[in-house]
RNA sequence: GGGGCUAUAGCUCAAUGGUCAGAGCAGGGGACUCAUAAUCCCUUGGUUCUGGGUUCGAAUCCCAGUGGCCCUACCA
């Protein structure tokens, strides 16, 4: 069986971690997951990208070494991944040996094919932003902007991919290949920016403008471009690892999606004689309150305090429920409380603990077997209904990445149950000493209990603790396989429940502590 | 300037060109008491951004606007 391999875009340490990179390694969590679930082997690599001038200016403005300033903040983002429950397979670092090497090699290789070659670039550099700068940074006037500094025109030897010779084939792989880029329609966005010629690509950078970064085999004054460095993470990563590559997704945002992900990174493997991945997501960014997301004007979210506040399983919950893959979303603490009082701690979190205290209440808190004599009954063949309809439905929902939609059905099963609860009444039917009654409460409860059980791991790669601490008070631990487990059964049959569990407390009590 | 996406109820989203555009939340009314003031039932609410067009029929397809986001290669 081959792996399927996912990766999430590597994350530049030039900065801490905010939502969107959150975001996005939840998402591709969320992915490898599901995939798991479902019976795959699946290999997940997630890390950072290190090298460029960024970092080299920041480091130097905070008076530190490079090298110890990306192990600082690297330090931070695998601190995130612990943090959000991500259940990487890797981490990698792209000042890391077994990354370099295979840079060096690679790049080695293409300059041996011929495929790299030495020009003149020219054009107008900014000392102060350490830049060349394009036509569109100009003033309407002609003037450059002030925070450019002194602009002048330089000449500058570099070393150039040659990108262009590979154009055809890329449009042809295209339109070959229509499923590459999901969504959908963002492959037209690529085709659209192949419709003008490709420009080589300029793969140095020379030592005296920058000096962190990969330095190129065939010539030491110069050090490698970071986008083709960082790229080549995917690569390097299992280039030792056999039955891995290519990669299944790459999961990045919308905006590093033309033209690195869709141009230079195909392109590169194809020079280079290496299969290209089979697709890559693009996702959309997230706003804060409606703006975007902005360290300066405070419009910031911090995930790892968030999930300290809220929980982890109710932001990555909320940060999957609410965005459709692929489009943008706005982060708001009114629509995340709206969230989380409904869904987890009204529909989901209630039910458990109704669920327990009922049980231990009415059948001294071990969960009985379903009576056949009201197993045909209407709410009993309605609840077992909704279980078939919506588990077909869910699935189907995931595996075409509609996670938002497949969590919007998940809590409709979750109502459900409530909605059964209702019907029958349990409360009453406890109150009661007639046979008929006994055994309908009997069925209810274990009903509740089955069909709590199956709506939860549903859940599983969205909220992975929580499943475990439902099934928990519930008894029961969850087999090896998913799918059969997602059975409507006898699995709780006999099980000693808890006391009572308050999953998802209100926010405004949790604060008054 | 060029390109891609997007706009549906107060909010977040659904709806292979085909019944009266549907859900959840919020709002209003009622019921219930096992439960985290919870749950359940009923219910208000739409010029599908605007203007044209194609079609027997358009939220959906085409054209033009408007707002938002992204890309437009050497910052990543």
């Amino acid at each position: 069986m081959k792996t399927f391999y996912i990766t999430t875009a590597i994350d530049y340490v030039n900065g801490s971690p905010h939502l969107g990179h959150a975001y996005e390694k939840v998402l591709t969590d969320v992915i490898a997951r599901f995939r798991r679930l479902m019976g795959d082997q699946v290999y997940f690599l997630t890390g950072v990208d290190e090298h460029g001038q960024k970092v080299q200016q920041t480091a130097r403005a905070r008076g530190v070494d490079p090298q110890q300033f990306c192990d600082e903040i690297s330090q931070e983002f695998r601190a995130l991944c612990a943090k959000l429950d991500i259940s990487n397979d890797d981490f990698i670092r792209t000042t890391e040996k077994r990354h370099k090497d295979v840079v060096a090699k690679i790049l080695q290789q293409l300059f041996d094919q011929g495929l790299i070659y030495k020009a003149e670039y020219k054009g107008f550099y900014s000392t102060r932003q350490e830049q060349f700068l394009q036509e569109k940074d100009r003033n309407p006037d002609g003037t450059w902007p002030e925070l450019f500094g002194e602009v002048t025109e330089i000449t500058e030897s570099n070393y150039f991919f040659k990108l262009r010779q590979y154009q055809d084939w890329l449009v042809d792989f295209l339109k070959t290949n229509e499923n590459f880029v999901f969504p959908r329609y963002r492959q037209k966005q690529v085709l659209e920016f192949l419709s003008e010629p490709l420009n080589d690509l300029c793969i140095s950078r020379p030592k005296e403008r920058l000096e962190w970064g990969i330095e190129l085999p065939f010539d030491r004054d110069y050090v490698t471009y970071v986008w083709f460095d960082a790229l080549l993470n995917y690569y390097s990563a299992v280039a030792e690892k056999p039955g891995i590559w290519p990669a299944d997704f790459h999961v990045i945002g919308k905006d590093i999606l033309v033209p690195p992900h869709a141009v230079y990174w195909p392109i590169m493997l194809k020079a280079a004689g290496i299969e290209p991945p089979k697709s890559l997501l693009a996702h959309g960014w997230w706003s804060i309150n409606g703006s975007k997301m902005s360290k300066s004007t405070g419009n910031f979210v911090d995930p790892v305090s968030f999930a300290d506040q809220y929980g982890v399983d109710a932001l990555r919950f909320f940060m999957i429920r609410e965005m459709s893959v692929g489009q943008d979303s706005d982060f708001s603490i009114d629509q995340f409380l709206s969230r989380y009082n409904s869904n987890l701690a009204n529909d989901l979190g209630n039910l458990v603990n109704r669920t327990l205290n009922m049980t231990n209440r009415f059948a001294g808190g071990v969960i009985p077997a379903a009576d056949e004599s009201t197993t045909g009954d209407e709410p009993e063949t309605a609840l077992r209904a909704l279980w078939e309809s919506t588990k077909p439905e869910v699935l189907s929902l995931c595996e075409g990445f509609q996670f938002h939609v497949a969590l919007e059905r998940t809590f409709a099963f979750i109502q459900g149950i409530n909605r059964y609860a209702e019907q029958r009444a349990p409360w009453k039917l406890g109150k009661s000493t007639d046979a008929a009654d006994q055994a309908r409460l009997r069925t209810t409860l274990a009903y509740m209990a089955e069909a709590l059980r199956l709506g939860t791991a549903l859940l599983a790669a969205v909220m992975p603790s929580t499943v475990v601490k439902i099934n928990g008070v519930l008894g029961h631990t969850a087999g090896a396989d998913w799918q059969a487990d997602l059975v409507w059964g006898d699995k709780l049959t006999g099980n000693k429940v808890a006391e009572t569990a308050i999953l998802f407390p209100r926010p405004q009590a949790a604060e008054k502590k």
